[in-house]
DNA sequence: TCCATGCAAGAGCAGTGCTCTCGATTGTGT
DNA sequence: ACACAATCGAGAGCACTGCTCTTGCATGGA
């Protein structure tokens, strides 16, 4: 943006000519990766084909990535944040159009999933095995839980409308369990269900997963109802019901 | 098949003590890159480092697996038979304590749990993100169904035996699909048990990938209750409820 | 016993991640 | 305006990978 030059008085982009082309090339190899991840999956990306694709030569790629799995690490980051985006972008659609709960929670599994088939290949990166020796740094918490503070957050939004149903308690033995993960997700919200949400969020990923790897291959045919159906009784078992209005 | 020449009198195995050697020295291999699996995850498994722990040269290691991928689709295949086995058992178990369909339910969950952890890269193999350009081929349809089929028969007996609940018929636009697939896996059952039936077997998976993956860092931590708790509520949400008896 | 088969060994090819060094370009401080 | 220093690209090189091909040996089956 604003050049500079001497001032510099702008925000801190554009600040010397040397960072830009840094961000620039920095972000050509994301693409380039990406093209590569999404055509052959991430076993088979290689930073060297990736180098010679841009025009430039390996080990020049090492000036902007350490190594093959922080670049990898950048692609997850990006991923998480590219179907966090996708899922509060159809909540926000949802919230428009005056939905209730229900359908706000099948909306965002709805955005999820398609963004799932839209990008395989990275949400196997994702949601899949993890990379052999590989462990999320600390930086991939927040994108990675923004599709669940969605989830989050349509609940206790229908908690306080009253849009949520009473559900049966949680046996005595994972009370304390259950309340401390009330405690440290939403402390508004009942025990029993934080517990039923925390379960349909991973079930929402088993749904969606086994779709994607090829396990429904042969067993599920007409795949989009069967999802918007599962997931719709996963709300009502998260206690969701949709509000009269 | 049949071996031929003089007697062969025996049984199909030790027909020849070169294809017993074949059969030793394959399961060698197989029993090498399994360790090597648990220990680096199939990303690292190197025909190279097989040969090498066995003592032989990588290219004899051809003779025996035509590609690395063919090696990756027997520890695939040992892989389903191994969880299948394992559930197998725990139901072989809970049937003989005379359980009643929940219990066989939980139980059979709780051993793909227990197998899931005892095998973190094997089940990363089977129920995590294939392997890149790998399809895999039709032998691996059967031991992949042994889960599936242990839980379609568990709420097929209970059915017949009048511990399955009425379910909510599947809404109208899923009815169609509801009932092929009843049709395909189990005839005797009402296609509202069957789509229930089939959400919750990969709703389940999304429970114990999500525990083996790492999503529940800091989420969950007693998990083991969380897990038992998670799949009774599943059982209840397919229709199951433990007979008085 | 003799032959044919099965098998291991070795060399070799193309590709990979990663390291190191060496010029050259470039931005900045004096 | 000049020189210094930081940055960057190129290239060579190491150790490793999957996979192919040929050669020679040992063994199993008749």
């Amino acid at each position: 943006m604003s050049s500079s030059s001497s001032g510099s008085s702008g925000s801190r982009i554009a600040q010397g000519a040397r960072a830009r082309a840094r961000m620039e090339v920095t972000a050509a190899i994301k693409d380039e990766a990406r093209r590569q991840l999404a055509a052959e999956g991430a076993a088979k990306l290689s930073l060297r084909a990736v180098a010679r694709e841009l025009g430039m030569v390996s080990s020049a790629l090492y000036r902007y990535f350490p190594s093959r799995d922080d670049l990898l690490t950048a692609l997850i980051i990006d991923a998480y944040d590219s179907v966090g985006e996708s899922a509060e972008a159809a909540h926000a659609e949802a919230v428009d159009a005056e939905a209730g709960p229900v359908r706000r929670w099948v909306a965002v599994a709805e955005a999820v999933r398609g963004w799932a088939l839209r990008h395989p290949h990275e949400y196997a990166l994702i949601y899949g095995s993890p990379v052999p020796g590989y462990v999320a740094p600390q930086t991939t918490v927040p994108p990675a839980s923004r599709v669940g503070l969605l989830l989050i957050g349509i609940v206790r939004e229908a908690h306080h409308g009253g849009g949520l149903a009473e559900l049966p308690p949680v046996p005595a033995e994972l009370a304390p369990e259950a309340e401390r993960m009330a405690a440290d997700l939403a402390p508004d919200l009942p025990p029993a269900a934080v517990a039923a949400l925390v379960a349909a969020w991973a079930q929402l990923f088993g749904l969606v997963g086994f779709e994607l790897f090829g396990q429904f291959h042969r067993v599920v045919e007409d795949r989009e109802r069967f999802f918007r159906h599962a997931v719709g009784r996963l709300a009502c078992g998260v206690g969701l019901v949709e509000a009269e209005r």
